[in-house]
DNA sequence: CGCCTTTGACCCGCGC
DNA sequence: GCGCGGGTCAAAGGCG
């Protein structure tokens, strides 16, 4: 896997994250990416992502390994903010997530402080990732429903579901931020619909819907209970729509608003079919990355670092 | 008044 | 079959 290159998000350090996009549908068995942004059979978005973020994946690293197999990669970047990424496959395959230290500058990064934490997201994603083929059902809340509200799209889905047929799960997204609040701006609309104790923690867990009609992106947040300061954030489904944020406009892409944190989506639009990758970033910091070989049924997991 | 949060109830899948 | 836990619903209330 040495030489492989990948990018990454950058969000910057006067914030948390910006916009995640959940994964487009999957099909088939797509082969291993090499590269965050070229990475169009999940979805389009993470390229969006990867671009406008401008990260990099240095090839000169190693990966590391994870007991569970998964392939890390370090990128750096010019930002102040410590990122870890993990995207998790097939959920045939419960794999846990690594964290890693916060590099200090130009050092080559990687143990596992937020480990504990990661290990908790994949634990209990471990059964979702048993039953999902979601891979178009991904975008069966936005089209199965042509028009009607997500909610009753999820009723209607639901009774119509015959019996034994497990119901079918978006592919879902998640990182980890190192935060004071749980709920995270990020130039969505969200509404709470749930909230419900998490066992072995006494952090709630919270469960918000986007609030953008036909969209059904969902999302969890819940804050570790291995580092309370660990906001672990799981987004589920593709949203529908542009981002809130950027339809009011900015000229200043680069620096989202510290008022609204919103994330530029218009501007990941832009990078991305500009076709072009930034260029090279001061190397300050170090990110880790897992890559599972199977994207056949995506459960991403994104892990964030602040500093 | 519209939108949002809160919260108890409910549904469903899974393990025992 | 039963209990548990995760996820969702929906009524009620708060807030701007």
């Amino acid at each position: 896997m040495s030489g492989e290159k990948g990018r990454y998000f950058h969000h910057d350090s006067s914030f948390d994250p910006y916009s995640f996009f959940a994964p487009a549908a999957l099909s088939g068995d797509p082969p291993l990416f090499t590269d965050f942004a070229d990475f169009p059979q999940i979805s389009s978005d993470y390229g969006l992502l990867a671009r406008a973020f401008d990260l990099t994946c240095s090839p000169e690293h190693e990966p590391l390994r994870t007991d569970a197999g998964e392939r890390w990669k370090l990128a750096r970047d010019g930002f102040g903010t410590e990122l870890t990424a993990a995207v998790h496959g097939n959920h045939t395959e419960g794999a846990a997530v690594g964290g890693t230290t916060r590099a200090t500058a130009n050092s080559s990064a990687s143990s596992s402080s937020t480990e504990a934490a990661a290990e908790e997201v994949s634990g209990k994603h471990e059964k979702d990732q048993e039953d999902e083929e979601v891979v178009e059902e991904g975008k069966r809340g936005g089209d199965v429903d042509d028009g009607s509200d997500p909610e009753k799209a999820n009723k209607k889905l639901k009774k119509t579901m015959k019996k034994g047929e497990k119901r079918q799960r978006q592919p879902r997204f998640a990182f980890m931020t190192k935060s004071e609040v749980d709920h995270l701006e990020d130039g969505y609309r969200w509404r709470k619909y749930g909230q419900k104790a998490v066992k072995n923690s006494p952090y709630p867990r919270s469960y918000y819907r986007c609030t953008t009609q036909k969209c059904a992106v969902k999302k969890r947040v819940e804050r570790s209970c291995q580092d309370p300061a660990i906001v672990i954030t799981t987004y589920e489904g593709q949203h529908t729509h542009h981002c809130p944020a950027t339809v009011r406009g900015s000229s200043n892409l680069l620096e989202p608003s510290p008022a609204s944190s919103s994330f530029r989506h218009d501007f990941l639009f832009q990078q991305l079919h500009a076709g072009g990758v930034p260029g090279t970033m001061e190397p300050s910091h170090h990110y880790q990355q897992v890559l599972l070989p199977d994207y056949g049924l995506l459960q991403d997991m994104i892990s964030i670092r602040r500093s």
